[in-house]
DNA sequence: ATGAATTCACTACAAGTGTAGTTGCAATTT
DNA sequence: AAATTGCAACTACACTTGTAGTGAATTCAT
């Protein structure tokens, strides 16, 4: 019952709300016109798909016109992908997936570095109550 | 123009086939059948549905049943199916998207040290020859 | 307040997906 | 040879996705 399921075209919508809320449909349809030329009525339909979904919630700002705005963090609907894609491509299966973007991916020094502590740290998984960067205990697969 | 569109359960197929092919429908089926419960016709049109794609290729074997093999390998549609997901989820950058599995996977210290070996190694980006991660541009079909 | 401009709620429609069923042969078994 | 089993080819059908169009209702500008 994940509330996401979000398509390709909805990421998009979805990427506008997350970067700024509440909007109005045609704010988004402007936030969105020069990278993807869709039409207004097209981010219309994606963003009562999304309300459907229960991926965005609208609401009548003052001037009585609807605005949206997103119901499901960014977070969760990485996490949510993420580990679709890991089961789908990878077999569920996290190091070949790190090792393929490792290998593929140009990366900085810096940020080569900054990789590794984060895979230092990730050995010492004491799922202690501050941490504040994972939702309650999911399990990669379930 | 790349031969991979592959849907989640065809991608349950061509995993079979990659596997081991060539492979008669049926036997895609019983391969398929414990972890997914689909009827062999649901395979046969997955198969067909993936010749139809050019993802496989399909021959009359000598006792005249047709048997399947893929002709797209499997590490060029990791590959685009990769770069569509970061592009989609993580906005194309990929060091998000290694923090983030990096975080969330439970890796083993052994994992963690070969990943920590692959990001030194990324940086001296040297496509050497002598690199055996990724295999010759062999086709698949000679 | 009234015409113009927006916005809303529906409808459209083809392609792709998930998941089979049906029908007609061809090979195998009795 | 007749019956059975297995396979190929075709058909089915509801749901999702991408990408809008229409017509009614509402808001805005004067």
């Amino acid at each position: 019952m994940t509330a996401s399921d979000i398509s390709e075209s909805e990421w998009v919508i979805m990427e506008t709300l997350w970067d700024h809320a509440p909007r109005t449909a045609s704010e988004v349809a402007q936030a969105v016109r020069e990278t993807t030329g869709w039409a207004d009525n097209t981010v219309r339909t994606l963003l009562t798909r999304l309300a459907a979904k229960g991926a965005v919630e609208s609401r009548r700002n003052t001037p009585g016109v609807r605005e949206f705005l997103p119901t499901v963090q960014r977070e969760a609907c990485v996490k949510e992908e993420s580990r679709s894609f890991l089961k789908r491509v990878f077999r569920g299966s996290a190091k070949p997936l790190l090792a393929h973007f490792a290998e593929n991916a140009r990366l900085s020094p810096n940020e080569v570095q900054e990789l590794k502590r984060l895979l230092d740290e990730s050995l010492r998984q004491t799922p202690s109550p501050t941490d504040t960067t994972n939702q309650p205990k999911t399990p990669i697969l379930p």
